[in-house]
DNA sequence: GTATTCCTGTACGCGACGTCCATGAACTAC
DNA sequence: GTAGTTCATGGACGTCGCGTACAGGAATAC
């Protein structure tokens, strides 16, 4: 997956090097991997694929686009969407994706591009674009036909519900004053499903 | 409001200079309001300041340290923790007064120091201390006596139940997909109190 | 072949970083 | 007072990454 660059078909010129492309993005990802997003320079993103930095810049505007391709390249989301129409069930099943996902240094390096985020729009764009965009569909599909069958009250804010059942995992994430355990799952889903109030 | 300075009463030596330490954070509350962290550098901090960059690094360890101060020098909450009583009163008013703090400059800026946050440990640990730390307290202390009134279910997990609160804050905040309305304060603790589930 | 587009190497100016040094200022202890 | 200690200043330094420029060569379409 890639978020900026062009198509590029049927174009005059010497096409685009796919071995370079390549280069930078797996340069990239080792260099995440290894010393975090501070460690991906542009400099050294170059100097690692054995490219010039001139064609990092031809073809990404900042180092966090770089970045978050390479995030995509690497940890390319194999896990589906769960919908199976167990509301309960299916929440949870995404969240533990997420969770899971957010483990090890894949998480690390996801906080950092969100950090990155906040003064690079471009990254800012990409993350909402191409991250968080798609699962936010996903789950507002599973939540909206729950609401058709009547299972979730109809007057609920879906926007407002995903943020109630993500937003605890990025705000940990980021954050780091809780641990991101797999149980939070169950917890997020069961308490806003229920209710907080005692009976 | 500092993080980082030691009492230095009764010590040797030439004292601090307060109006240095004065001068530091005025200027970097003001670069942080003009152009935001970026714009707040060691160097240009001290130049507006008028002040030795030595004299900055002596005083606080990383540029995250000095803007953290910087912004509680300048953002200081004025409004108390609400705690009447009244759960769903008071936790609506303390995400409310959270919302009104993250309008305009203040909340951008909160965005980027938690931004910086992921690559300065410094800035992290501040911020847990010095923000979220007694806001989380705040709260704790409201859930821990509605749940002794038996108003709220005894087998809650208030830490989980706090960041159902919080988190879609700092998540809007930090990714931009949704608006920080003050309506979000009822909505959020609306759901987790009632549930979303059809009665 | 020609035009076009891409890749490379090198180099540059810029800004910020974090540190060093010598000097002077301000305070405490004796 | 004098000595000892700590702080603040200004200038300078080497390093790093940024983003751009230029000239040359490579790969494609027509």
């Amino acid at each position: 997956m890639t978020t900026v660059d062009p198509p590029a078909v049927g174009r005059l010129g010497r096409p685009r090097s796919e071995r370079a492309r390549l280069a930078v993005l797996e340069a990239a990802a080792d260099l995440l991997d290894e010393g975090g997003l501070g460690a991906a320079s542009i400099e050294a993103i170059a100097g690692r694929a054995g490219v010039s930095k001139v064609t990092i810049y031809k073809w990404w505007p900042t180092r966090g686009a770089v970045a978050i391709d390479a995030y995509f390249h690497r940890y390319r989301q194999t896990g589906t969407f769960a919908d199976t129409g167990d509301v309960r069930a299916d929440l949870t099943a995404q969240i533990r994706v997420l969770l899971r996902a957010f483990r090890g240094r894949a998480g690390r390096i996801m906080a950092e591009l969100i950090g990155q985020a906040q003064s690079d729009a471009v990254l800012a764009d990409a993350l909402r674009t191409h991250w968080i965009g798609p699962r936010r569909t996903a789950t507002a599909a599973v939540l909206q036909r729950a609401v058709d069958r009547g299972e979730l009250r109809p007057d609920i804010d879906i926007a407002t519900v995903m943020d109630q059942l993500y937003g605890p995992v990025y705000y940990r994430l980021t954050m780091g004053h809780e641990a991101l355990t797999p149980v939070l799952a169950d917890t997020l889903v069961t308490s806003l499903l229920d209710g907080i109030r005692a009976r």
